[in-house]
DNA sequence: TAATCTTAAAATGTCGACATTTTATGATTA
DNA sequence: TAATCATAAAATGTCGACATTTTAAGATTA
């Protein structure tokens, strides 16, 4: 296992992180410290230490004696996330124009095959689809050779999986928006290719902004 | 107080942050359970919650069954983090620039005037000046309307004072350093309010990575 | 009935103790 | 002498218990 080297409030961290991100948690819901030590089956110390890394992380937030509970989402931050990941993630493919070489091009045009090979079933995996796709995005910005940057990259991606859950459900499977989808993937790798960094940062902030609509209208009916 | 309304965890995380960014505890330093309790007198578990925070922000890190440790700090996270810090600058400035009002405007020329003053003292205090310069720099930057950004910006600023702190103890009673500093201050007023996002851009990168190569020398030095 | 007060139940945050692991010390052997 | 091993000391991570605070429920009053 991979758990077994760390200590018992790393390994709930991730569970913790995963039931938040994935909605099994809904946004303010209430965190009992008596239910949570059952369902993870640990005592009180690494519970509240995981948890503790997640206020850090803005996915809890706690009120002295008054418990924890998971963040709020709402429509503002849902524009907030996705404008800042639009803008880091076009920081990161400027640096990584700069800096890639030979192989991150041939990493970009093979994660790019594999997506668009699974993208043209017939019937489509989410998670499998959701994997290929994530794939070919750290592939584009994995030319940036900054730690810090794309280490908030991640962690504002981690954010936005809250929001984009709710799109997922709604669009993967819609073969219109899939196609238009691909199109831009497409076009993005060819930018990449040919270094035009004006082109692709146009692009890619575009491409990260289009599920914010929707995504607005599945939370305005919650 | 303010920490009246907090738990012991949240109010030692405040001190514990400032040990480790000051420079109080020095990079890779173990940090004892048994001894940091004594120095805070608080017990065991709000000093790992807290601990447990600042494994989150990078600022410590643990291993299983070994304790836990100050991070380390390195010439190529130095550049990093600079680099970083220059980059989401400058995009908060862009955005600033795109959202500031009248206020905005206004409280850019009240912080740099109080800034200029006092910069022309003979004797200068070193937190006083450090208060009036990130003052300054936090009014060009607060018409930008992204809590998230400005988030970032923030975390990034932290961990970026264990590197600055070597710089202001050499720089800051150095006139020379100090003068071209303050006509770059001047510049970039002028620029935001001139709306010029090209030219702020420039010269707001530049204005940040220009102590990096002091501290440089000043890490080589141990 | 509605509002306030009182009391009981539940939940939180903190402490001290203990089992386990790591580190340091000194003895043993080649 | 150097290296390995065994033992003792120190430190870590986890648990269960307790005091304090918050919440809920029921009783009292206007």
């Amino acid at each position: 296992m991979d758990n077994s080297n760390k200590n018992t409030a790393a390994q709930i961290l991730d569970s913790l992180t995963n039931d938040i991100v994935s909605g099994e948690f809904y946004p303010k819901q209430k965190l009992h410290i008596k239910t949570l030590k059952e369902k993870y089956n640990v005592g009180t110390s690494p519970l509240r230490e995981a948890l503790s890394q997640l206020i850090a992380k803005d996915l809890v937030i706690s009120e002295n004696q008054r418990g924890f509970y998971v963040s709020d989402i709402s429509i503002d931050d849902l524009y907030d996330i996705y404008q800042a990941r639009a803008k880091i993630e076009s920081l990161c493919l400027d640096m990584a124009i700069d800096h890639g070489d030979d192989y991150w091009e041939a990493n970009i045009i093979a994660a790019s095959h594999r997506l668009n090979r699974y993208s043209k079933l017939k019937s489509i995996d989410v998670d499998e689809w959701q994997n290929r796709h994530s794939l070919f995005h750290d592939m584009l910005v994995s030319g940036c050779k900054s730690p810090r940057l794309l280490q908030i990259r991640d962690s504002l991606f981690e954010k936005s999986k809250r929001y984009r859950n709710l799109w997922l459900k709604e669009n993967v499977s819609d073969s219109e928006t899939l196609k238009v989808n691909q199109s831009e993937h497409a076009e993005l790798m060819n930018l990449a290719l040919e270094r035009d960094k004006n082109g692709i940062s146009k692009l890619i902030e575009n491409h990260i902004m289009t599920p914010v609509e929707i995504i607005k209208k599945s939370l305005s009916q919650l």
